[in-house]
DNA sequence: TCTGGGGTCCTAGGACCC
DNA sequence: TCTGGGGTCCTAGGACCC
């Protein structure tokens, strides 16, 4: 059997664990340079606060019912995740982190699998102050269901569903509505409804040769794991990123090209830290630029350049260098830009690297990335930096609300004064 | 004034090879 | 009447997730 565990509303949770002020209140989590909301707990959605709320649009109902804001904090949810994640270790060794809130674990038999999820779900709340719904059933696509059934009708099931029969099969499929379904998106929803299936269990019911050749492979997998037979993967390996991305809205619009090189620099550094912490090396750089394209009445330009590296890098100096260079490729000026990135691909394992025979990278730059990242390991918070980054700190996020990194960083660790009574 | 960021997987079609 | 056949690799774009 499979079980979800699932952290509700994890960034909102992750905040109140540590202020006991934010109990009982409505409370939103807002996005980098404080934008939008991107979490709220259950009193903040019974307010009508819905997910991707622009704050500006927001702020007379917020003000009015008294709902709390505050910053993304991801140095504290992020270390709240482990720690929920090696909790979980204690109920099964095999875990696949889904998520930064949520994790898949395979449980050994029980007679009693509702039970099971009820005391992972205290466990967890008593280590960490984290609430968590849990769903469990014999696939995964069943106990991201099963989770719907615990989020829908939390005072029934007490935080945990299992689906251990047939019979409970079968009633969850009728219940659920087609774009409740994990991995059903918009498109396939208007597909399935067209076919006349507005419920899992009448998905279920169409061919595999419809779904197939309408939704692929992906959607014949999950229609055979709705069926009850385990077809999406258990990965519990943690696989090496293929991807990396560094990319931000700025805080306002600007067309001065130093300050948008500055960023570049700042992303390309950031890319290749995270690199080069799962020891891989890229072969393609992509810097992208994007206006605001809220501001109708402003001159629009969105442009990307891929550069194909003569050879695979993780060296801070040669990604920027060539990031630069992607950078001069589609800068226009008069454009006022509000958004920018980078991203690597063509990542391979540093140590099977492919030498040229003519074209490799100074290994001097290995041994300074190394001396780099120990020191800025060591004292934190990137001393350590290109000098076409930001060294005089001339933008930061706004984050207005930030509440202190009560877990990561001894000056925020919360301090008791205790007295005698 | 003000609307997030970072991923995964699959398919079709083009380029190229023998 | 009637275009060769079989294959690999790469990329852009779509769909979806949290």
């Amino acid at each position: 059997m499979y079980a979800i565990i699932d952290c509700n509303s994890f960034y909102a949770s992750c905040e109140r664990a540590f202020d006991p002020k934010l109990i009982n209140k409505p409370l939103a989590i807002l996005s980098n340079n404080d934008g939008c909301v991107i979490s709220r707990n259950k009193e903040a959605k019974a307010l009508g606060i819905p997910m991707g709320a622009p704050l500006f649009k927001y702020k007379e109902i917020i003000t009015q019912k008294n709902i709390q804001i505050r910053s993304s904090n991801y140095s504290l949810y992020g270390d709240m995740s482990e720690r929920v994640m090696k909790l979980l270790e204690n109920f099964s060794p095999e875990v696949e982190v889904y998520s930064i809130d949520e994790a898949f674990i395979k449980l050994p038999e029980s007679e009693d699998y509702q039970q099971v999820g009820l005391d992972i779900k205290n466990y967890i709340f008593q280590c960490t102050g984290i609430p968590v719904s849990v769903g469990i059933a014999p696939t995964k696509a069943l106990s991201k269901a099963a989770n719907n059934i615990v989020k829908k009708f939390p005072d029934k099931t007490n935080g945990s569903y299992a689906i251990d029969t047939e019979a409970k099969r079968i009633k969850l499929l009728k219940w659920l509505p087609i774009n409740d379904i994990w991995g059903i998106g918009k498109g396939n929803k208007v597909r399935l409804q067209n076919k006349g299936a507005q419920t899992a269990y009448e998905f279920t019911q169409l061919t595999d040769d419809w779904v197939k050749r309408n939704m692929s492979i992906v959607g014949l997998r999950l229609k055979k794991d709705l069926e009850g037979e385990p077809t999406i993967l258990f990965e519990d390996e943690v696989q090496n990123k293929k991807v990396i991305a560094t990319t931000r809205s700025f805080e306002f619009t600007f067309s001065d090209k130093q300050n948008i090189k500055e960023r570049i620099a700042t992303f390309a550094a950031r890319c290749a830290e995270k690199l080069r912490m799962q020891t891989s090396s890229c072969n393609v750089v992509m810097v992208y630029l994007k206006s605001d394209r809220n501001k109708k009445n402003e001159l629009q330009h969105r442009a990307n350049r891929i550069l194909t590296l003569p050879y695979a890098t993780n060296s801070t100096l040669t990604i920027n260098e060539f990031a630069q260079k992607a950078l001069d490729d589609i800068y226009k000026p008069g454009i006022k830009y509000k958004r920018a990135g980078v991203i690597l691909t063509g990542l391979v394992q540093t140590d099977a690297l492919q030498l040229d025979l003519f074209k490799n990278e100074n290994p001097k730059h290995k041994q300074l990335m190394a001396t780099m990242d120990t020191l800025n390991q060591k004292y934190g918070g990137r001393k350590i930096k290109m000098a076409s980054q930001d060294l005089q700190r001339t933008w930061k996020m706004r984050q207005a609300y930030l509440s202190p990194e009560y877990t990561t960083k001894f000056s925020d660790i919360i301090v008791l004064n205790c007295r005698t009574i």
